[in-house]
DNA sequence: GCTTGACCCTCTAGCGACTAGAGGGTGCAT
DNA sequence: ATGCACCCTCTAGTCGCTAGAGGGTCAAGC
């Protein structure tokens, strides 16, 4: 309800940096808003909402393209939403992925880092496990 | 034993792309080789002991930059090797929060994909999480 | 000896998703 | 009228490569 924003303020409303927002609106993310007598960019609810929108999907590490793939779904609104579950599924699937690997290099590490005996470089385990052949 | 590889063969010796080690000598990670007569690197033993640290360290997640610190701490073996232990704690320590940020982020995205009714995208429980007042 | 093809060279630009900085204009309060 | 916070554009940097253009080298086969 309380229109024409500056950058700073949609910024401070949707905890973004002004830097962000101008990057969003170049490369097609967020819409170009109308500027004012001083050519300064002046937004209403509807670019509120979206870069809310945005946002809120970026924090849950969806990818540029797939916000892109998001909100032309949501725009479709009598469509159904399988296409919607699709792109979250495939999402926490890739994520569970990367939590596995990174779950297997933690480990690895624990086993390295137990292996320390403190004494001198020269005979350090951890060294000796990244070089093969001293 | 093998001197004199071209950078072909140390790149299939050390399961790295050919022009992943160009750009390693370009920051100065590996260092620069000699020349043959037709301009052609020509790597020797001690080259490829560095380079298979470098992608066993890379294969941990360590940084480049962590990389090059690790590589300083190996080289004065008489030092003691906490500096070394340090680094790896700090990097271990740092994919343990990403795990712990990753997992919360999943459990999230459970929850809104157990929401999906598969019905419209008009009362899509997923577009609805994502916009707060759409 | 000439061609073919695999390999090598340099240089530049691109990826994702911003971030930082230079160099300047605007708007409002004092 | 002066100061200051805010805004503007444009360019380049981050990380760790990767890809491509446009060329040179080398060994083998005919």
């Amino acid at each position: 309800m309380s229109d024409k924003l500056t950058i700073g303020k949609l910024a401070g409303a949707t905890g973004t940096k002004v830097e962000t927002i101008r990057y969003y609106e170049q490369i097609g993310l967020l819409p170009a808003p109308e500027r004012s007598a001083g050519n300064y960019r002046t937004y209403e609810d509807a670019h509120l909402r979206r870069l809310s929108f945005i946002r809120r999907a970026r924090d849950l590490g969806f990818s540029i393209d797939q916000v892109r793939e998001l909100m032309g779904l949501a725009d479709r609104r009598d469509q159904s939403c399988i296409a919607v579950d699709v792109v979250a599924n495939q999402h926490r699937d890739a994520i569970r992925r990367k939590i596995a690997d990174l779950t297997a290099l933690a480990n690895e590490l624990d086993v390295l880092i137990d292996s320390c005996t403190r004494n001198t470089v020269a005979d350090c385990r951890i060294i000796e496990a990244l070089a093969p052949s001293g």
